[in-house]
DNA sequence: TGGCTACTATGACAAGCGTCATAGCCTGCC
DNA sequence: GGCAGGCTATGACGCTTGTCATAGTAGCCA
């Protein structure tokens, strides 16, 4: 039952990943999340001995990893490729999400970071991996566009500082305007 | 007594939001925060009969109006006005903020959305209206400057946006270069 | 057959949480 | 004086949390 094992240990972190998405790490009850995993409660101790932070940390490099196969799924996906063009991909997938999802859930990263920054070093640690692990296919995107390392750098800083405060702002209102809002500006920037 | 008791009162409000900057809603325990606020437990049920939920609603209204008020400071500071400087000024607040508490405390809005936006529509709602008062007088300083109300709004939801993602990326690695980064870019088109 | 390993099951633990009931203090007013 | 009411003190409740100890099962290999 090797298969059934590995299921069940990817999908615990499948869906750590998604209850921190929906409640931040205080919000996310071991319990819930294995029973959400339709996986065995004994799982927990035996696959993430470390505790709730391996786990936590664990799902947030799934979460980070994820989405660097995204973005390059939109950067593959795209007739003219442009930074601009980028963005308003990346937004758009967000916007859709949320709707579908009646705004229950936003990014894992924020999750950990406002719960556990300053009081948790390791999961702090793993966030930023996981941010880095996401900027990385937008900055390397970014030079194919024929940018600087330099300025691909700063302009992929600069798409998820947005992309994230857009989120917390569309959550907080239940409407996906700031996403829209944030491309429609700041679209004409990163193509200049 | 009743200044000792309205200070008690303001107090436990006050620190109840430092509570939720540093770990958002979940990480925000009540016998802590009236301990730190140098007040006695029995005033949280005299003073919150509507328990937790009242207290961050009021904590968020604290916040929103604080967050405005520094605004207008802000503005009334500035030699020669602009977006741009108003939005550098507000970026360079919160870098020294950051810097000299270590990176401990955040915004108080983004912890509240990231653990109870799905969870719990009071605290969701009052959020969402801390937003609205933080942004209200960003957009009348942008008219004053000459900006259409229209593009002001779009302008001041732009600002916020990107600070509170700037805020998450700056506290995860522990550095202020995401929100200089942020205001430098985007003080152009704000100013364009 | 027997043992070794991988995995699961289950109950218990201490700690923390938000909330509530109850009683006591202390001040001001009649 | 005596009563009323704003405020405080304290203990307890039920619940949930993360973690652990312990036992049990299934499958492979010798």
């Amino acid at each position: 039952m090797q298969e059934g094992s590995r299921g069940h240990r990817e999908r615990i972190v499948y869906e750590a990943a998604q209850h921190l998405r929906r409640a931040g790490v205080g919000g996310t009850g071991l319990r819930q999340v294995v029973a959400d995993a339709a996986a065995p409660r004994g799982s927990l101790q035996h696959y993430f001995p470390g505790g709730k932070d391996q786990l936590v940390t664990e799902a947030l490099d799934w979460a980070g990893t994820w989405a660097a196969e995204r973005v390059a799924q939109h950067v593959s996906g795209m007739r003219r490729p442009s930074p601009g063009r980028l963005f308003t991909a990346m937004l758009d997938d967000w916007a859709a999400e949320l709707q579908a999802r009646d705004f229950e859930r936003g990014c894992p990263v924020a999750g950990a970071v406002v719960d556990c920054a300053d009081t948790n070093p390791a999961i702090r640690q793993a966030a930023s991996a996981a941010l880095d692990t996401w900027r990385r296919p937008i900055t390397e995107a970014l030079v194919t566009m024929g940018r600087s390392r330099r300025r691909a750098e700063t302009l992929s800083t600069l798409m998820l500082c947005t992309l994230e405060g857009a989120l917390v702002l569309a959550r907080a209102q239940r409407d996906t305007a700031p996403l829209r809002l944030v491309a429609r500006e700041l679209a004409p920037l990163l193509d200049a």
